[in-house]
DNA sequence: TTGAAAGCGGTACCAG
DNA sequence: CTGGTACCGCTTTCAA
């Protein structure tokens, strides 16, 4: 660039990045900022983490499903605690990459970390994100993966909180719904499976529920609800318990004499309706302590891969249980 | 890399990539892909587009406030439509630049193309952008700028319309709610701008009404409703509409005889509210169309810049107003 | 205090 | 058909 300004390639790199090791005049560091400002000059940064070896932008992939206020809380939180540790935190539009294949894809940019939300990358995938040059690879997820630091995402704990809280208020007839949109299994399947669990052995039994986000589908479910016999339901979350409640009351059903509703994430809006809709507040990891449990592993890639159980659930009892 | 796979580093780029100029025997491109299978060879994206010159990567700011569906919604529709046109969009975790430096920082890293939601980009952040390569600069904004291609998103529109519908059913003292949250004064103000228009030269006055979404706040706020003496108002959008409404249904006031309530966003939840609420409908700038645009303006840089109206409003008259 | 030169990992031309 | 080689933009010794 600014051979224009009268100096060397390696004059401007200096001056830009200040390199202590090296004096250089202040009539030259002026030349060279101006010239800089000057041309509009943006240092490469391809060719610098090419020349460097490495980069310190931290890959993730972009959620492909609406994510609720509690998530994106949680992004936003962890982008400025990384930023703040001079990372680049980049999400990556990974629409329709499977784990290897998207593995590989972010591989090609040489990332020094990588968060992976869900399942999906097996120890394959963590291994080749490793031998390309990812110093630390965290999962947040259900399970740890072989190779990787794993911020254990037990959304089992939240279908057993709601459940066992069921149970101890005399519900023995206790349904689930399933959400039937597309890419919510990774946080149904878990709860569902809670539920299950903390019914183990007891004299209750439990119902899968089918429902779309839709007002039809829940007035569907509702309609059969006498049928189906329940007497409480745990609705996979606040919104789907929002849209189930309302078409059970528009069914005639009593809220929560008739049957019991609770959601989970613990929304603002489900305080709105009447009943004020009971709920399981989650708890997800700071962002602050992600990211310093990235820079940790970035700082020292050798050490043992660690393993957090860092979601918290607990029942907030309102008036639909 | 494969070198090691007993042939040169040229060999390996052309039978990777199926250089189809070049000839390679069978046997020597099996040799290649083992090679590479086998040492989990992943190509450096940042040398290839250093030597490339350009790269097919899409940047755009990622969003640090909590979106709703409808954002998220038509994000995962775009980069799906890019990702069919082969780019890779990439979301930067730009929390706490601003402007020009958010520009810079872009810039680093050479995308062929930068989106930009809101305003906050001038057009020296436009010009920097294309001098470092960006071929195709989009900005989703009220209002175009110098040397980026547009899509107008104009949410004056919204106002508007919400602040016409109340008018046509005989209100007069009309409130609108500005969010206190920060980070939605792109939004909020220009539909505060809207109703205003809407409304000048007629005999309604227009009232501002700061709230936070918080319980608290919407309670206070309607603690002093009688004495604001507005028989309307326009919420802002759907939640902070049913915050609101749910409020002064528990103030005692009437929804709509007392105070009609107006949102936006055609929320599914804001039908779950009784009386259902009404709103305006958004319609969003459709991803294929963006992507499109964005293709093109990338094949043809010296293009004039294109500017189009992409924001759609209408009411949903249900049963608040 | 500054400049010349090597090299990061690919691609593309040209010679073998 | 394949290998040598120059080069993309930057950092970093090493010499001047």
């Amino acid at each position: 660039m600014a051979r224009l300004a009268g100096v060397s390639r390696a004059t401007v790199s200096y001056v830009l990045n200040n390199t202590s090791a090296v004096r250089i005049s202040e009539p030259t560091r002026r030349r060279v900022h101006a010239a800089a400002k000057e041309l509009g000059y943006v240092p490469h940064a391809a060719a610098r983490s090419l020349r460097a070896g490495h980069s310190r932008m931290v890959l993730m992939p972009a959620p492909s499903i609406p994510v609720g206020p509690l998530y994106s809380q949680f992004i936003s939180e962890l982008q400025w605690a990384l930023g703040r540790l001079d990372y680049t935190v980049v999400q990556y539009g990974s629409v329709g990459l499977q784990g290897e294949e998207a593995a590989r894809a972010w591989a090609e940019l040489r990332p020094v970390a990588v968060l992976v939300p869900g399942t999906g990358l097996g120890p394959q995938g963590v291994a080749l994100l490793r031998r390309s040059g990812a110093r630390a690879v965290v999962t947040l997820a259900p399970e740890a993966v072989e190779g990787a630091h794993a911020l254990l995402m037990d959304h089992e704990r939240v279908g057993r909180c709601a459940a066992d809280h069921l149970y101890a208020r005399g519900r023995r007839r206790i349904g689930v719904v399933v959400p039937e949109e597309a890419g919510l299994e990774a946080f149904s399947l878990p709860r569902l499976a809670g539920v299950r669990r903390a019914l183990l052995g007891t004299d209750a039994t439990l119902t899968e529920l089918s429902l779309a986000f839709e007002e039809q589908s829940a007035i569907r479910l509702a309609a059969r609800w006498r049928e189906l016999g329940l007497d409480s339901v745990f609705a996979y979350n606040d919104e789907y318990a929002m849209l189930l409640m309302r078409a059970l009351q528009d069914e005639g059903l009593r809220i929560p004499e008739d049957t019991a509703v609770i959601g989970a994430d613990d929304l603002l809006l489900g305080r709105l309706l009447r009943p004020r809709l009971s709920t399981v507040h989650i708890e997800l990891p700071s962002g602050r302590d992600l990211a310093e449990l990235v820079d940790r592993a970035v700082r020292e890639p050798g050490a043992a891969t660690e393993t957090h159980t860092v979601l918290g659930a607990t029942v907030v009892h309102r008036d639909s249980s």
